[in-house]
DNA sequence: ATGTTTGCTGCAACCGCTTGCGTTAGGGCA
DNA sequence: TGCCCTAACGCAAGCGGTTGCAGCAAACAT
């Protein structure tokens, strides 16, 4: 289109855990494109969640041509890698988890808005259970439970 | 008292249920317009989970006219009165559930795309962790927990 | 019946995300 | 280095759901 790539400051942080991307892709006879790496900069500037929309527009920040229809497809790509993993908040939207961290799923209140998140210990029974009454393996981290915290309920916001 | 709207068949199921959601909403200063007995209509004839979609093309079955944007904020209404509770499938698109109904959470295989309802003592634990420990009090129909069924880690349909 | 209040409706635009399609360009190979 | 295959891109339309707004009509009172 234009330039022969706009993102010249397109400096890959030299993590060991992402600068293996390239060859991962290639190795899948995948691509190594230039909005992909600005996708994979911004991610591994990024900790804990982000939404889809954030990372749009933090990778416009790098690249204003940034399409979020690219943004979401490399996303499904860097998940199938392994990488990421997406999941949906209290409101159905959603929220990508940048590995390694730890697989953690979270709390969200409808009163405050606030959310916690909540370890694969404290979860543990119910992925037990899960496990042994319907033979299922529950992914943790796909899932925003939805209730009241402790606050709201003594004393609600303004309901 | 019959409406002026093309609405003919509108007959009320009269399960006590639902026949007093006139007077709630009355009580209230809210109104009983054509479009929400449609919709209670509907209501009344489902159980279990249905979609936003289904909802509004069941009541264009009875009424054509209807619109989406009614139909949701009748549904949010709804669920003030405590008649239905939404939820969010393992895409993220929202889920109604007609009361009563035992409180329920659902289970999604990754891979075959099964759904599964877990009961509230399956998640007992679960949920008796978030509130001593986090002071919690969950809903639990509110979630839907990805993962994979047995059948899917033995045998993955084609992925 | 008629008036007044104000909750509700329908429209159209928008949001987050997805998809189909024609075009561009990565990258293995000669 | 240049070729070719096809993965990936950008665009535009679409889907599920939401929202602001102007007009409409329930419901209560006169």
């Amino acid at each position: 289109m234009t330039s022969p790539r706009p993102n010249p400051s397109a400096v890959i942080r030299g993590d060991a855990l992402w600068s293996g991307i390239r060859d991962d892709l290639r190795a899948r006879g995948l691509r190594w494109t230039p909005q992909r790496r600005t996708l994979v900069e911004v991610l591994s500037k990024t900790q804990g969640h982000v939404t889809g929309v954030q990372l749009v527009e933090r990778c416009r920040a790098i690249d204003p041509e940034t399409t979020p229809s690219t943004v979401y497809r490399t996303l499904d790509v860097l998940e199938d890698l392994g990488l990421i993993r997406h999941g949906h908040g209290a409101d159905g939207r959603e929220e990508f988890h940048v590995l390694p961290a730890a697989e953690h799923g979270h709390i969200y209140c409808h009163s405050c808005g606030g959310t916690w998140e909540i370890g694969h210990d404290q979860a543990a029974s119910l992925l037990e259970t899960l496990a042994s009454e319907h033979r299922f393996t529950a992914d943790l981290s796909h899932v925003t439970i939805a209730g009241r915290c402790a606050a709201c309920l003594e004393a609600p916001p303004s309901a």
